[in-house]
This record gives structure tokens, sequence and C-alpha cells, in this order.
DNA sequence: CTCAGCTGGATTGTTGAACAATGTTAAATA
DNA sequence: TATTTAACATTGTTCAACAATCCAGCTGAG
């Protein structure tokens, strides 16, 4: 989909942010960890300059704070960062979902996303129903087709995945949904918009409750975060 | 509201971020034009790394376009621009509005942002009209409750500001949509979001074929832009 | 005359070092 | 103990240089 995401890009820039982003996203960045300019910038053999330039660009998608004056960390999203991410998907995703074409090219992603995350399920590989899952939410989003909602939900999602690397329990988030994500191709491709809308509007709030829940149990100390 | 609009900040770099967003959405660089780092560095006394950094932050919020090797220049909204924003723009505000509450904190922004534009109406202060429109709708996405909305709202409209600098008829853009920002609010205070919803959509539809309108009358060759 | 390829100049990409400004830590003092 | 001061470390910012890329104009062949 997005040029960057398939190789080695044109500019050192761009390559390092895409690195930074996958350490991110997978956990080898924990949150909360700061960041050293000078420590960073050796270990990953580029310039000071160019690093404080990703930060730049990091910090606009959320994935790092910037503090001025006392540097960058990976960002701690805190209860408040979940409850408005989930705001934002309620109002996003409904409303994609019921206002979409039954025959919308995204149509098929949304197809392919429940193939992947069954056969994932059927062999308990449960980060891959995860990122099935977040392919799902992509698709649906693209029922919009609009750009500019299309990259703020990646952005969304990355945060999201910052937010569930904190809780180790994949199964626990992703595996309930399955069925329902089936649930919603189907009744899309029905014609039937509304009551799919509808039953994901209810699948978001379940799963909120569910994030914040795990949250709170786990991480009882940082729940003032952010 | 944004710490960084009150006065210079602390940092070199948001306060020329800030100068530049003013001067890109003011129009004193107008779209398309081609931005030098070091004839800009020069101009404004600042480094050409420091103003690297600020380019990309720019970059980000879509004010200016950057091609590897061949520099950055300030953003031209294209038809598909346009028709981009206007499609987020019914779903977040027509939304916010829908499930707003009639007792929400942001009522009395709306109504100031009416009161506002009704004296700059009868001074046929356009310009005045226009921001007074702007902030009314930043005020309906604060229904919503989601800093990110807010922030993704504001990058919106200042692209929308962009495209509008293209045009030169201020009062045609925004002078017709007093009176039904009036009866939004009214609606809303009397609890009747759907209709309040409905009324803003019917009029974001209205202003998206004036823009385009108005657009492909004045721009014919820059039509496939972006 | 047109077009491919070349060449030189201009711009961006990237680096390294330096200094100023700020924040942090720990010792020293009241 | 609390406060102040004094080092230290880190970020903010600048500068100068070089490599990599792009662009315009030129040349020469057809």
């Amino acid at each position: 989909m997005r040029p960057e995401s398939l190789t080695s890009t044109q500019t050192l820039n761009e390559r390092t942010a895409e690195l930074l982003r996958r350490q991110i996203v997978e956990g080898e960045l924990v949150p909360g960890q700061r960041l050293s300019e000078v420590a960073l910038s050796e270990s990953l053999g580029i310039s000071r300059n160019t690093l404080r330039e990703v930060f730049r660009l990091l910090t606009k998608e959320g994935l790092l704070t910037h503090a001025p004056n006392r540097g960058v960390s990976v960002a701690v999203p805190g209860i408040a960062a979940i409850i408005d991410i989930y705001r934002v998907r309620r109002i996003i995703e409904c409303q994609a979902l019921a206002q979409a074409s039954p025959h919308h090219p995204a149509l098929e992603r949304l197809r392919a996303a429940v193939a992947m995350a069954l056969r994932c399920r059927e062999s308990s590989n449960w980060r891959g129903v995860g990122t099935a899952n977040m392919a799902f939410h992509e698709a649906i989003v693209e029922l919009a087709d609009s750009e500019r909602l299309n990259t703020l939900f990646s952005q969304l999602l990355a945060e999201l995945r910052l937010a569930f690397g904190l809780l180790n329990e994949a199964e626990f988030l992703h595996a309930p949904y399955v069925d329902r994500n089936q649930q919603i191709v189907e009744l899309l491709a029905a014609g039937r918009q509304q009551e799919a809308s509808a039953v994901l509007r209810e699948y978001l709030e379940h799963s909120e409750r569910t994030v914040l829940a795990a949250y709170s149990r786990n991480l009882p100390d940082s729940a003032a975060n952010r």
C-alpha cells in the first residue's frame, strides 16, 4: 500500500523513521523509555541532526513525546489516550461502515482479513490474529474513501498497538472478535449497513471496556499518565 | 487554547513553525511556491538544520509538500484534496453534533462564534466572518470531546484556508452560512441534535459544491493537481 | 530540426564538531 | 532537613563541509 513499506526508501530520514516505528510498536523500545540523541544516533550509525528530524516526525505521529530541553521518550498511552482513541474509532469506523457501498473494493480486503484471522486462530497464532484484526479495521476505514482518514487511522492503530504492548494478553484482546468481524462483512455484503454499523459499535465499546479493565488491572500506578 | 498560539514559545523550532504556518494560511507564501533551504534560513536568520526540522513538522501537517532531493514547496490543494477534506468534515462534524449533549461547554463557544460572525457581517468584514466561521466549526468538533479529533480538524481547516486563499471571494464563501450556524446552535440547545446534524450536512454539501465550482472556474489548469 | 546523452552548477541530503542554553544531580552550607 | 551552589550531562542551535541528486543548457548525431 504505502510506498515506504515495501523496501528501504530513498531517504535515510524515512528509512530510520520506519525502523524506529517498527521497534516501537513491536515493543523493542518500551513505553516511557528515554531516547538519548547521542546514544541512539551512534547506535544507529546516523548523525544527530538526522535523528532529530526523525524524532520530529515520530512525535507528530504520536509515537514519541517531546519535552523541550528534556529530550524525547517513547509515548506512554494512558487511560485518557485509550478512551480518546476508541472515541475516534467509533465515530470514524461506524460512520464509514454505515455509509459504505456493498460493492466497494475494500470488501475484498475485509474478506481476506477475516479469512486470515480464522486461519491464525485455528493454529493458535494470536499475534497473527491481532495483525489480521488490525487489517480488518483499516479496511473498514477505507470504505470511506478518504486519504486523510486512512493516514489518521493508521497512526491511531500504531498508538493502540503501543498500548496493547503494555498488556501481554493478545488472545484475550483479539480472538473474541473474529466471529463478529465475519458477521459484519456478511451484513455489509447483504446491504444491511446499519446493522453492521450497530454490531461494530457494540463491539468497539466492549473492546474498550476490556482494554481499560486490563489496563487498570496491570498498570495501577500509571493511571494518571499522559 | 493552544499554548503556542499565545506568544513566542520556548523553542525556536516551534516559533518558526508558527510563523510559517501563519504566512502560509494568510497567503504571504503562495501555494506551489518553492522554499529554498538556504534562502529561507538566511532570511529568517536561523540555521539550515533548524529550518529542515520545521519543514518536517509542516509537511506532516499538510501545509508543505516534500519531494526528496527536490525540496519543499507550499502545498497546492487540488480538487481531490477539497473533496477529501469535505468528506472528513461531514463524517466528523455531523457525528459530533448528532451525539452532542445540549449542555456541553463548547455550546458557549458556538454562541460566541455566531455572535462574532453576525457583528462582522454587519460591518461587511468578510475576513472576520471567515475566522468566526472557522471558530464555529472547531467548536462543533469540540463537542466530541476528543483531543485527537481536535488537532486533526485544526489541521484540516488550515489546509482549507490554504485552498480558500486561491480564491478571492471571502464574502461569497462564508457569509451565506451565518444564519444556518445560528439555526444549528438553536437546534442543539433545544435538544434536537438530529435536525441540527441534518442542517449541517446539507450545509457542508452546499459549501463543497460552491468551493469546487469556484475552483474549477478560477483554476482551470491546476485541476489535476495533487 | 529533433532528440539522446553529457556536463557543469545549484540544491538537497548527511555528517561532524562546536558552543550556548537548559536541566539534573550531588555536594556544601545554613 | 532544607536550600543553595556548583559541576555535569543533555538538548538546542549554528556552522562548514562533502556527497548525492536534480536541472538546464549544450553538444553532436541522425
